[in-house]
DNA sequence: TGTACATCAGTGAACGCGCGTTCACTGATGTAC
DNA sequence: TGTACATCAGTGAACGCGCGTTCACTGATGTAC
């Protein structure tokens, strides 16, 4: 029984989603779709992000989405910056619990290893998220306004920031700065991709953390 | 003009790459596939590796496949076996050039090194290939000969006989050699991913070479 | 040395699938008068 | 306050594509006698 025939037009999607129309118009379709996006690379990373099947989700006809997105790829980016802005968050968060009443260089260390435990932490909990996020990463260096967090930083930028207080502090000669951001960031990377697609998946998220803290213990001494 | 109409059975397939049969038995089909889907894996990652291309270069019908393996995911599998194997052998090479008249203690941390180097340069080689192996690296932990190199170990037992000489001749205590594969095996890895498909994409190979000196520098100091 | 026969590697044709994208359309909304 | 009209968001139908996989087949090869 195909239900599609008698049904008014407006309603006639019963398997939409989120969003159960009443009027024609969608109303934010934009979002809907981004949304929808977001939902497909959090359970099966940027592969998932399908055109179709987020217009399905938003209750609308395929080819809907092109009055919005240029084509599925402007889609999976826009899903992809807004990860990064969720990751630039997740660093906010851990740095905003860094003690504030330590002496400086202690302080600037906790703020590099509280970038990188903001890093892993989102990795790991939204890995398919995370990955498609980093896909995005690649490109320009124009700041998009989009990928960054509260602070108004992206992560890149956080981790940025991060470095220089170490060097304001001494902790980090100011010869070794440039590329640093780099260091810091593989060891980081690799360890939160072995973590959700590589040998150490399935491992206990206790035992993650652990290995993340010596991580990010190794990064500090090595830098 | 569809010129498979009259030609005789066994050369019909003009468009066969590689493997212009003349009998109607391939002889080495197996070989052929695994070869093509390298191939294909080299130039594209994972997801180049389709059966039916692979069947294309070896001048063979698409499910004829079926007679050597059981489904596109066992190719898959097998090329990232081979990609293994092939990333050991980079290993093994690096290790060969290490110095035999250094102190025990410069040996065994110039083996370190030479392993992450052997890495790293397989996976800026040959990007597609060792995305590929990668996510073959998965699973059992029962050895597989065909992972190999020369000396019979595969890359993550190279690492690990690296480290546990490192604990041998003093230079890392032994209470931290538990896990300690995972964390040199991440710096090495992001970095190979940030080269490879990230953000330092299309940087000059000194300039990737040099940045992989430092971190490998960064592991040996903060083991 | 020759013949009958079993094996099984490769053929030929077809399937259903879901995708991204294009086209001409329709009808809800907001603005100008 | 009411009407005409332009805009443009979403519809409906269709396209070509390449994929993995299945089926019943055919004919080359090697072995038993």
């Amino acid at each position: 029984m195909k239900s599609t025939a008698t049904a008014p037009r407006p309603t006639a999607h019963t398997t939409t989603r989120s969003t159960a129309r009443s009027t024609y118009r969608h109303g934010d379709l934009r979002r809907a779709l981004l949304e929808a996006g977001i939902e497909l690379a959090r359970s099966g990373g940027p592969d998932a992000v399908v055109l179709r099947e987020a217009t399905r989700r938003a209750g609308v006809v395929p080819n809907a989405a092109y009055r919005h997105f240029g084509s599925r790829e402007e889609l999976l980016h826009a899903v992809g910056a807004a990860g990064l802005a969720a990751l630039a968050l997740s660093m906010e968060t851990e740095l905003g619990q860094v003690p504030s009443g330590l002496p400086p260089e202690q302080h600037a260390r906790a703020g590099l290893r509280a970038v990188g435990a903001g890093y892993l932490r989102f990795a790991q909990a939204e890995p398919g998220w995370f990955r498609t996020a980093f896909a995005t990463a690649q490109p320009s260096e124009p700041p998009d306004p989009a990928k960054a967090g509260h602070s108004g930083l992206n992560p890149f930028q956080l981790l940025g920031a991060a470095l220089d207080r170490l060097v304001a502090v001494g902790r980090l000669p100011a010869e070794r700065r440039p590329g640093a951001e780099f260091l810091a960031w593989s060891a980081v990377h690799g360890l939160a991709l072995l973590v959700i697609e590589g040998p150490l998946r399935g491992v206990a998220p206790a035992q993650a953390q652990a290995l993340g803290q010596r991580l990010l213990e190794m990064v500090d001494q090595g830098l």
